[in-house]
RNA sequence: GCUGGCGUAGCUCAACGGCAGAGCAGAGGUUUUGUAAACCUCAGGUUGUAGGUUCGAUUCCUAUCGCCAGCUCCA
């Protein structure tokens, strides 16, 4: 007899050799999702999995990320069915479950067309339709091996050669056999909605000394409604795309002339970016930060005592000769603020010294990678970087989260999940400095009281890290903010402090950033806000709109005292209908439109327009002055709702 | 960098071997307008660049630059 153990903490007893569906019978599910599989001990397996010792069991469905990587695994091996169905000379690579789907990679001799991806998807949903069984067949590697020579599948046969365990399993449904450790769904019909999306060449094994493959991505859901759902948000984050969004609202540009992966700023996107940095330096001050700047070359000698030219150099621009000596364009900030530590003498009272710069950095990315703001070549880090003593290390840090949180927050964003990266297989420092520099990031996570995800040897070669990942409001991750503990800096320049016996110390540096790029950040930013800025940020807050020539005077006048309470506002003074107005205003997203026709000029009053809101009231200029100073100082976007309005009837 | 797709007016797109076009934006004019597009006229192009094939190339071929998707790497 074993004993189960249930995640409501509840045990029975069933006769060894019971499966993992039978030991689930009559255990209420939290969801009314389907079961997919179990977590045994924390293992993802089978349904049809034998349990034969005492174990914990966890029923996994498409609300947990492990339920979801079955789901997906299982739908990739139908698009794999699908392909070889209607396309029996491709051979198969791999196909894994991955965040948002997965894909399958197979060797084939063209690309997919949009029609082999129609014919493809149709023959999933027969697939899905026949409901086959997955079935588990266990095979020594030896006896494996033919099973896949037979049936040409040499990738294949390559990934049974380089597994340790000397036995493998496959997956069979229908005729379709794939090499997959699963676990996986019962059967094909479990899958409710399929969508194959699109196809990319890959490399197999991710290498592109390797042979190029056609990888076909896809996503399935359990209903339809939730497949179009997601769909949905793929149109939406589309629409929301900030190359459109930045031509479109005149932010930005990147010309072929200048150069691909430079950005140029246009006046609106230079005034948001100008608010951005204004407010993160008003911050830094207030926060016990001290600006520094710092030059965009330096002799190249400044990068080889760095050691930026045996790790970073395929990243850096080549050099550049001035009177015979070689310069480097910069690829990061450290080692000029490690130059003015070394100024003068530092006593450990001076500690620690927390030195911020929005210092534009140059480095080369190759050509296939730029990505409007997200990935360019020239861009801005909000960096910092405190020297301090190891026993200042965890106090430091914890500051550093909460004003990483602070700020993130007044910019709109709400979720984090914080990662906490340890040490390398090959990292500079010592065991003991690597054990204090962790254990410091990990007490001061726990000082505030924050749960974390470690993610074991991922750490930089220098030292520890933690990241922060932000959620936009379409759910999508991004990481800007990292906190990184540097051993290596200090050592090669030899950085020391005088520490109260009177003798040299090695300090520790702190490389940090809030933000990560500036450019970066800002293609977060319009993505997230879809281009319509909160009225703290928005370039243009107030557009004034005259009904005719009558009004001019008295706009005018409004616009002097939006002016002189330091408002950014246009009026448009054209002779143009109201409609065509109010509607370049909406397009151009400007938060709001003051209204004025002969009534408000006799009245001295605004008619005020929300963006995308409507209509929200007239009152005194002087009342809306205040009412959108007041939501410009809490960076909110609503505090002026709207109404349904009765006293402009016309 | 590699694989595939794409470069036509400021923007969004037509024309796909036979005189390069539309809408929006722009300029000039008419209209003085009450909460998301008034009307008329005009102007705008070495079809990314350089070669080639052809009587003739935006269209076909080659190279090159750039953009897009993906691979890889990362902020």
């Amino acid at each position: 007899m074993i004993e189960i153990k249930y995640p409501d903490n509840s045990r029975r007893v069933y006769e060894s050799g019971v499966t993992a569906i039978e030991a689930m019978k009559g255990y209420t599910l939290p969801t009314d999702r389907a079961l997919l599989a179990a977590e045994i001990d924390g293992v993802a397996v089978d349904l049809s999995t034998v349990l034969t010792s005492n174990v914990a069991i966890n029923p996994l469905t498409f609300d947990s990320a492990l339920g979801k990587e079955v789901y997906w695994h299982t739908s990739a091996h139908i698009l794999a069915q699908a392909v070889q169905a209607v396309f029996p000379s491709a051979k198969l690579a791999i196909g894994p479950p991955i965040d948002t789907g997965f894909y399958y990679d197979f060797d084939f001799e063209r690309p997919f067309t949009p029609e082999d991806l129609t014919r493809i998807e149709e023959e999933v949903h027969l697939i899905m339709k026949e409901d086959y069984p997955l079935k588990r067949i266990e095979f020594s590697q030896q006896d494996a091996i033919p099973v896949f020579q037979k049936r040409g599948e040499g990738y294949k046969v390559e990934i049974i050669e380089s597994i340790d365990d000397p036995s493998v399993s496959m997956y069979q449904q229908g005729n379709f056999i794939d090499l997959c450790r699963g676990p996986h769904v019962s059967s094909t019909g479990q899958i409710g909605a399929f969508k194959v999306l699109s196809g990319a060449g890959a490399y197999w094994r991710g290498d592109e000394r390797n042979p190029m493959l056609q990888r076909i991505y896809g996503v399935s859901f359990p209903t339809q409604k939730e497949l179009d759902q997601h769909l949905i948000l793929l149109e939406e984050a589309k629409r929301r795309d900030h190359r459109k969004l930045g031509k479109e609202l005149g932010l930005f540009s990147v010309s072929e002339e200048t150069g691909p992966g430079l950005i140029l700023w246009h006046p609106k996107g230079a005034m948001v970016r100008h608010l951005i940095e204004t407010f993160w330096r008003e911050q830094h001050i207030k926060r016990g930060y001290e600006f520094v700047y710092s030059p965009h070359i330096a002799r190249r000698n400044l990068w080889k005592q760095s050691g930026h030219l045996d790790f970073y150099q395929e990243n850096m621009f080549a050099a550049m000769s001035v009177e015979n000596n070689p310069y480097q364009l910069k690829p990061m900030n450290c080692p000029f603020h490690i130059m003015i530590y070394k100024s003068s003498l530092r006593s450990y009272r001076d500690l620690p010294l927390r030195w911020a710069e929005l210092g534009t950095v140059y480095r080369y990315e190759r050509s296939g990678v730029l990505h409007g703001l997200f990935r360019v070549r020239g861009f801005t880090q909000d960096d910092a970087h405190i020297f301090c003593r190891p026993a200042q290390l965890a106090d430091e840090v914890a500051s550093i989260i909460k004003f990483t949180f602070s700020t993130l927050r007044r910019f709109g964003f709400e979720y984090f999940e914080i990662f906490l990266s340890t040490r390398p297989d090959h990292a500079v420092g010592s065991d003991e400095d690597w054990q204090h520099a962790t254990d410091s990031l990990k007490s001061a996570l726990e000082l505030l009281d924050i749960s974390y995800t470690t993610d074991p040897g991922e750490g930089v070669f220098y030292g520890p890290k933690i990241d922060i990942k932000i959620r936009d409001v379409l759910g999508r991750a991004w990481q800007c903010s990292t906190i990184q503990l540097d051993f290596n800096l200090p050592l090669r320049f030899g950085l020391s402090f005088i520490g109260p016996d009177g003798k040299p110390h090695q300090p520790i540096m702190i490389h940090r950033a809030l933000l990560g790029s500036v450019e970066r950040f800002m293609g977060i930013l319009i993505e997230h806000f879809a281009g319509a800025f909160p009225s703290w940020l928005a370039p243009i807050q107030v557009k004034v709109l005259t009904l005719g020539e009558a009004q001019t005077s008295y706009a005018n006048d409004i616009m002097l005292q939006l002016a002189g309470h330091g408002l950014r506002a246009e009026a448009d003074l054209r002779s143009e209908k109201m409609n065509l107005k109010i509607r370049e205003a909406e397009t151009a997203k400007i938060p709001y439109m003051l209204v004025v026709g002969d009534k408000e000029v006799t009245a001295r009053t605004v008619s005020i327009r929300k963006r995308t809101k409507g209509q929200a009231g007239t009152m005194k200029l002087d009342t809306f002055i205040e009412m959108l100073k007041e939501e410009i100082l809490e960076h909110s976007s609503s505090a002026i709702t709207p109404t349904l309005s009765t006293n402009n009837s016309n």
